[in-house]
DNA sequence: CCGACCGATTAACCTATGTTGTGGCCGCCT
DNA sequence: AGGCGGCCACAACATAGGTTAATCGGTCGG
């Protein structure tokens, strides 16, 4: 991986790092990338960033910290979508959409940089394999998403949580949030019910079983993954959907365009072999 | 809406439809468009058009018929994550993933055009609208996966099932495929249930419900709505997360590229004043 | 230090939905 | 014609998960 030492501190970016786990970027993407993150505010938690059929406003990425993506029912019903991550992007295709479907909600203190949505199509233009790699994490989302459907539809609620914990783990060991097993997890029982499609009073025995059997433990927010082999298999964790696979071949082809000279060709060798 | 009498063929297809309910498509537009279309397959009944863990291949468009995309768990549990109706595209993305972490398994006879999944990269350079449109087109599908993870965890069965029925209607009204208030739904109760995570069963019971409540009626695979608002508001349908809105100006300054000269001024002004 | 509030925990009870099983209809094969 | 398989229908029973309610430990503002 070329790193150039000066620039060392545009490695670490959250949305650097899982687009890295997918293709290697040039200098001039990086550069980009990270004039993309100029803009940055901070935000407490339990703010939202998005609302519910409001209109949407720019392209958040979430730098640091934990938010979730829910819908509601009138009557108040809670449904969490899924949840926001460091290196996440909120509203990716807004320009799109009139107004939004979903709210975005902090969890936590939050980082995030914003950029108006013309940029996007700016980098389309301009950085094609960049902006491939930010459709690639837009789709992985969305791939996100049905496997949850596949859960909260015929997965039972321990298969479920099991599930979503590795999924959490797999995530967050991908921006160095995680390490052996064990993370932050800085959700109450109410928001992991309704991420899962529970009661609390149901998440609440689903993970006494999960720690009686060993299989997790709980220390305030920290959760500790002792046997992830065991926890996947629980919750029938095929990690398929999370597409972690490098990038295909074939993307240059679809993506790069003939007006794009390629500036890559030492990481087009590199990545040769998959 | 402008139309070309000579033309008139090429308005019918259900995609252009589609397309049609969000933007106006110029005449060239129109025309690439019927070209991606061009090759043109029929697929029999319960073939899979797309099985999970296998390579991607084109990118295919429904022309006719239905489909449904669905995930399973190695002990067989199956979950319907939608619907894919005439219009509809599959693997859009494709070429961002190594394979496929879902199935597309069509219900009844189907007409699917196919193309090589470059075009999609080649469209975003020469043809940026239309390519906006079909990233509406998906990102709709995305908000429609959510939308029923809502109803899968928040909603009774009831509700769910009234939702479904409420939104199969709508999106076949785009495509014509639906006239006051009945269409045809292909489809036995059982793949209804793995779609709404209940059991075949219970979807019996439900639907007699719905039956009995004089909300819809149900003759062989043709079903009649007698009361949309009524079972929308039986369902808690709120139509926010179809995003039928037309475009909204923004757009244009998003996607459309300085090296793509705007051919479409009357469309443009028609849309004023959105 | 006090009161108020929030979140976790647990028990007791309840119900929406799942399971099992039977029968009936209809289309298809031979 | 007869038999078979797929789908619908419905009844009887079982249970996963929901609801209600009570307790407890923190923490925060004053």
């Amino acid at each position: 991986m070329t790193r150039a030492p000066a620039s060392r501190a545009l490695d670490t970016t959250p949305l650097w790092l899982k687009l890295s786990s997918y293709l290697v970027l040039s200098e001039e993407e990086k550069m980009y990338l990270a004039d993309l993150e100029r803009t940055i505010a901070r935000e407490p938690p339990r703010t939202d960033l998005l609302q519910q059929g409001e209109k949407y406003r720019d392209v958040r990425i979430i730098r640091d910290g934990w938010a979730i993506r829910h819908k509601a029912l009138p009557d108040g019903r809670r449904q969490v979508v899924n949840f926001v991550l460091p290196g996440d992007i909120i509203g990716m295709y807004c320009t799109l959409f009139e107004s939004a479907d979903h709210s975005v909600t902090t969890l936590t203190a939050v980082e995030v940089a914003s950029f108006p949505p013309e940029r996007i199509g700016e980098m389309f233009r301009s950085f094609p394999r960049l902006a491939a790699a930010l459709a690639w994490s837009g789709a992985r989302e969305e791939a996100m998403v049905a496997e949850r459907l596949l859960s909260l539809g015929r997965r039972t609620a321990l298969e479920r949580t099991a599930h979503l914990i590795v999924e959490l783990l797999r995530r967050l060991s991908v921006v160095n949030m995680a390490t052996d097993g064990h993370f932050v997890l800085p959700v109450t029982q109410e928001i992991l019910a309704d991420a899962l499609g529970l009661s609390i009073v149901h998440i609440n025995r689903t993970l006494r079983r999960l720690r009686d059997s060993g299989l997790i433990e709980l220390n305030g927010q920290r959760i500790t993954v002792n046997d992830v082999r065991q926890l996947a298999s629980v919750g029938q964790f095929d990690e398929l959907y999370l597409h972690l696979i490098r990038v295909p071949k074939r993307l240059e082809r679809a993506f790069a365009g003939p007006r794009h000279q390629n500036n890559n060709k030492r990481e087009d060798d590199d990545r040769a072999k998959a």
